[in-house]
DNA sequence: TTTCCTTACGCCTATCGTAAGCATA
DNA sequence: TATGCTTACGATAGGCGTAAGGAAA
């Protein structure tokens, strides 16, 4: 089989149509460049050039393959300047996995960003829930996972990107909607829609550290794992709960968010961006290195407003 | 920039994972292989494969650059085997002028014939007047020529592919329809549509060669070239006129073609094949090898029918 | 200790450049 | 005689194989 080298000598001869200049353009002498057109020659078992002492013509072989010679000398440029970039992550492509969650404050943003940093990167977008995200890290499957934060595994790294408040979700109608500040002690006896402890683990301990502080108890009536759900069942009066800030994104027809006097001054939630530790994908880097620099004293708060 | 040689070495051990095992599927030792990675890494300015001592992995830009050495290597493949089809005349292009003549008795049939034969090659037809296929012949813009006889030029070469007798081409109503068999002589004194002597001379001297031999001359009313030309004229009573038998795949209607006693037994009308001497084309060698084949005796006769 | 990739080193082949050959205008 | 491609030949560099090195299980 033919190299690109002979590939490369072979195009200069068949445009000068002159070995002597073709070698000069060549860098090299005219001998071995004939050479090498024999050796091409013998290789592919054809003529190439017809050559006669005073002019060089291609053959009917040789205009053949000129055509094919550029289109794999071509090809091999790009290949070599695309798998340079790919190495500095300036190109490539990056999976990136969210939660729901992600996807209302966070992401959008976000991937503004990174595309003008990096647009000639692939952003592949997967919203999966939060434990096939992490199993999808770990196999390779996933370069970054967007989710609230978890046990993190031993072979994860992690960086929080955003922090909200929490705040009150009423009905509309509800007795509470007529103050404009509440407080924990407000949601004692009231019915309540609070987290599933297994499937929104973050939020269900969230909500329990806040209500242990005080006296007061709500009245849990339901236990679910998805905001949109919350929401829908605070609408249809089952009660009311507690959400991210974020959750008026989602929904704001027949419900209010409030403020809570003593918890929605901090922000509580937070978003966490996990990758490998050991995943190469450079471009993968300088997304972490972006989101450090942008967050360089602490991760972006989202302050509580009405 | 890279060769053909180290893509070939890197999907080996990007398939195998394995240096050694690799090295033995390239039918060579370990430690040059590892060098041919090194050094394409080298050249790509960033690492392919990550290697410990108990695992190879391919980085983001080794998978990026499996998926291109696949297609360089496939198309080099491709590329070696077409030129070689190409060199022993497999596979290409000829490109073929033809005057309206050949395409209605000869071309269809030898294009068959050519197809089955070289199935890969790829047959640009151009109809064309007979002057401008020489010059394209000389001037290598066409392979092959199909026209009739003409002064040749020195560097063409040529051979008759077929021969026809000439009719009697008649209006319908015509007094000599009744006659089964004419002689020249019933042309005496008749309206006669010639042949135009620039334009159309093969058939213009075939026909006063004819008409030499006896004492009768038809009256000369129209020089016409193209025979389609001259059957319009025939069908309009403008005249008779003298034609190729394969007229009659022009037109029948409102024509009526009779042989003519001591003309139509012999086929005076030849269609000749035509080359350029140096044309290295394969494909053309082994088109007019078929022909000498077919031929191997005489051209093609069509007998006169009726 | 074994496995497996890398480094070191000597050999050898392939390519290069110089010089001579040969055909043509 | 000048031009231009090929052949011949010595030098050199790049690739290969063997041997030694070093890290991990």
């Amino acid at each position: 089989m033919f190299e690109l080298n002979q590939l490369r000598c072979f195009v200069a001869v068949a445009e000068e149509l002159h070995f002597r200049r073709a070698a000069e353009r060549l860098n090299m002498t005219q001998p071995p460049l004939s050479r090498q057109i024999q050796l091409l020659e013998y290789q592919l078992g054809t003529s190439l050039l017809q050559r006669n002492n005073r002019s060089v013509k291609l053959t009917t072989a040789g205009r053949a393959l000129l055509k094919d010679a550029y289109e794999l000398l071509r090809m091999a440029q790009t290949t070599s300047m695309q798998i340079r970039r790919v190495g500095t992550g300036n190109a490539g492509s990056v999976a990136i996995g969210f939660t729901a969650a992600a996807s209302y404050r966070y992401l959008p943003q976000a991937l503004q960003r990174w595309k003008s940093r990096l647009p000639d990167v692939d952003f592949q977008l997967r919203e999966m829930v939060s434990m096939s995200q992490l199993d999808a890290l770990e196999n390779g499957k996933l370069d970054l996972a967007l989710l609230r934060p978890l046990i993190h595994r031993n072979e994860l790294e992690h960086r929080q990107v955003i922090r909200e408040p929490l705040m009150a979700a009423l009905p509309e109608g509800d007795p509470l909607v007529s103050k404009r500040h509440l407080t924990l002690d407000d949601f004692a006896g009231r019915q309540f829609i609070h987290y599933s402890p297994d499937e929104a683990r973050y939020f269900h301990e969230l909500v329990e550290r806040l209500f242990e502080r005080g006296d007061v108890r709500p009245l849990y009536s339901q236990y679910v794992s998805q905001i949109h759900s919350i929401l829908a069942l605070v609408y249809g009066g089952m009660g009311i709960a507690l959400v991210p800030e974020s959750a008026n994104k989602l929904r704001n027809e027949g419900i209010v968010y409030r403020n809570i006097t003593g918890v929605s001054e901090k922000p509580l939630v937070s978003l966490d961006m996990v990758w490998k530790k050991g995943n190469d994908n450079p471009a993968l880097a300088h997304i972490i290195e972006a989101e450090n620099a942008l967050f360089a004293t602490d991760p972006m708060e989202v302050k509580a407003s009405e």
